[in-house]
DNA sequence: ATGATACATCAATAATTATTGATCAATCAA
DNA sequence: TTGATTGATCAATAATTATTGATGTATCAT
């Protein structure tokens, strides 16, 4: 794994390594929602339920459509087939990197 | 996902967020490596590995062996595991979670 | 025993992230 | 237009993490 497709993973673990953060992505699993109905579901602050969005969102996690006076977010399928790429990639080396076991 | 879950899968995020954490994994991935070994690898300070690789002990992800005065580290199945499971839980939803996508 | 090596841990500091309470712009309803 | 609502953003602060250098404990070679 080169540099920079480290500074990307390293990007995304971090958007998934806080529990509000997993809470959201729990939520936009049944589908998308508006900030409004996030905060209303989580009892917290909107302009700190706008900060973890925007983590996500920036790590390509979520997606977000304006509507009227709402942003509505959902999961973003992109963000998280890359996700899964990165982990397949380590899951490839469990077979081979055990104590006393080498690879290649 | 319930709290308890969450809390763990955001530390194993945690863990996986830091790019000298995933460049560790990374050497990792050919077999089992002494710190001194690590330490020559990423050219950096011991006591800065010490902490990074116990944040990555600590997740689970790798395991350790003594042996004489050096200290093994090598990727640990089980937590890796563990990753997949949270992966698999989101991935699922991918299909039903788009805009204007509804599920169950 | 002495000295060197491997590594963990600790204390101090630096750097990064998160929370809170404004404020602001945009949309909409009356 | 006025006033209310939605949500982003900003500044200040708090909290968490990371880095560095020092110290301490084993282990091993001589």
């Amino acid at each position: 794994m080169w540099t920079k497709k480290r500074v990307k993973a390293a990007v995304l673990f971090h958007a998934l390594s806080d529990e509000t953060r997993l809470d959201l992505l729990d939520r936009l699993k049944r589908g998308e929602q508006c900030v409004c109905e996030l905060t209303e579901a989580l009892q917290t602050g909107q302009s700190r339920l706008s900060f973890h969005l925007r983590v996500l969102k920036d790590a390509g996690l979520i997606h977000d459509r304006p509507e009227g006076r709402w942003m509505y977010y959902s999961l973003n399928r992109e963000g998280l087939e890359n996700l899964e790429d990165f982990i397949d990639e380590l899951k490839r080396a469990i077979g081979c990197s055990g104590p006393s076991k080498q690879c290649e």
